[in-house]
RNA sequence: GGCAGGUUGUCCGAGCGGCCAAUGGAAGCGGACUGUAAAUCCGUCGCGAAAGCUUCGCAGGUUCGAAUCCUGCACCUGCCA
């Protein structure tokens, strides 16, 4: 190992420190040996997605330089619901989060180490908080929390007016509750959340400051955000959900490829393992030749590889080679072609005489949600047919449109591509 | 429990008996310009080839005709208890 610099000055120059307790504190008992530290995810959706997946790579920067993660799926809290500013939510019926928390768990796995000096915990708080009686709940940790304090904090603020049920405005005792128990059991004295939890993370390190009388630590990565302010982690349809049945994981590394020059250097600091010397020279490239977009696409291969893998992410990188490079799609051999429209996703049909209308296409393929929607495409010069602009919409392909074993390649705008196949 | 106000398309938000598939904004989508970037400009934006069909919290009703009026129900907000 070279001489890495501290695991703190690290984050810190990754942008990841967006809020924290006092760190000089945090900083000597790291000095002291292994800390153990904790992260929490509430199973709110069947998959993680983008946000997420800055806590993973900060819990692994962390177990990386000999911390030990304890990694939390929330059980009881996502029974609960944080609360968040666009109104109450809609409770997910029991059965619904406890298949999420096992489908979150195994998602999770991969990403950190369950073995050697710094292995991984995973713990769920359904564990201790449904053990629980609302008795020893209201005594030893609602006794803590002033409801003045509770009703001054931000998210708390907005939803005053639009309203608040008691169950939400609990969420933070029960977070709090977490790291106490946690702190209790297993000596974890960091949690880190996104910054939208530090309310919640404070709450956590002033109960056990109240309650056990003990001191711990917390920091807040920052909300990633688009160059403009506004929220990222969207791609086509939705989420940038980890799991590659929700997400293709092509159209992740498009997602990655495609940010903003103003962003990359930021989310390469962010989401990459990356050393700094590589990222500044790739900060310098994007600036000076932003047009060999070089930082977008150590990105987008970084990220992809630590998500679904080196493999997967060449293959993915070889596909979009063939399919943007601008050559002639019927040049292409046909193995290249075959495995570049696998990750585009598409469709296979039967063969039918005569073959289907472009319209009909777009709609199997998935590019066009309607067919009314494809015949506006068609009209408004967005559809091709390898590669080749559509203008009538009834248009059939024939048999000579056939590329490799039997593919036609439709597009949608610049950059949405599906193979169909027919056999 | 009482009184008042609200529930409109992905979101915000107009409409208050026919001219409403429903003004406007945002998001989305397509085109132009570029670099599979941003910004900008233009177009588009329920389903259907069309006839037409389904939408304005839910269920009924009045009317030739309802998002618009009436009744009941659900949920939300405020004031009172």
């Amino acid at each position: 190992m070279t001489d890495r610099p501290h695991i703190l000055d690290d984050l810190q120059w990754r942008g990841l420190l967006a809020h924290a307790t006092d760190l000089d504190a945090l900083r000597a008992e790291m000095d002291e040996g292994p800390l153990r530290f904790y992260v929490g995810f509430d199973p709110t959706a069947p998959s993680l997605h983008m946000g997420n997946l800055l806590q993973i790579v900060t819990a692994r920067r962390l177990q990386e330089a000999g911390h030990v993660p304890f990694v939390l799926v929330g059980g009881a809290t996502g029974l609960i619901g944080d609360p968040r500013e666009s109104g109450e939510r809609t409770m997910n019926p029991v059965d619904t989060v406890r298949e999420w928390v096992a489908r979150v768990r195994r998602q999770i796995e991969p990403f950190l180490s369950f073995e050697g000096d710094s292995a991984a915990t995973m713990v769920d708080n359904y564990d201790w908080t449904s053990r629980m009686s609302a008795i020893d709940f209201l005594r030893d940790i609602g006794k803590h929390f002033p409801v003045n304090r509770m009703l001054a904090r931000e998210v708390v603020r907005a939803r005053l007016e639009s309203g608040i049920s008691y169950t939400e405005f609990s969420y933070v005792l029960l977070q709090s509750l977490d790291f106490l128990e946690l702190y209790r059991t297993h000596d974890v004295r960091l949690q880190f959340g996104g910054s939208d939890q530090w309310g919640n993370l404070t709450g956590g390190v002033e109960l056990i400051r109240r309650a056990a009388g003990g001191r711990a630590h917390a920091f807040a990565t920052p909300l990633v955000t688009r160059a403009d302010g506004t929220k990222y982690g969207k791609s086509e349809g939705g989420a940038l959900w980890l799991d590659p049945e929700m997400l293709s994981p092509y159209a992740f590394y498009q997602f990655w490829l495609n940010v903003e020059d103003e962003k990359v250097g930021e989310l390469l600091r962010l989401f990459t393992f990356l050393p700094s010397e590589d990222i500044e020279v790739l900060e310098r490239q994007t600036d000076e030749k932003p047009f060999l977009r070089a930082g977008q696409r150590a990105l987008a291969r970084e990220v992809t590889a630590f998500v679904h893998g080196a493999d997967e992410t060449t293959r993915i990188e070889a596909a979009s080679a063939a399919l943007f490079g601008g050559g002639d799609l019927q040049a292409l051999d046909p193995v290249t072609l075959d495995a570049a429209l696998r990750e585009t996703g598409g469709a296979e049909l039967a063969a039918s005489e005569p073959l289907p209308t472009v319209v009909d296409l777009l709609v199997s393929s998935g590019l066009s949600p309607s067919r009314g929607a494809a015949r506006r495409t068609v009209a408004e010069g967005g559809a091709y047919l390898n590669n080749e602009r559509v203008s009538d919409p009834e248009q059939r392909p024939t048999g000579g449109d056939l590329l490799g074993d039997g593919w036609l390649v439709l597009r949608r705008g610049k950059k949405s591509f599906a193979g169909v196949r027919l056999g």
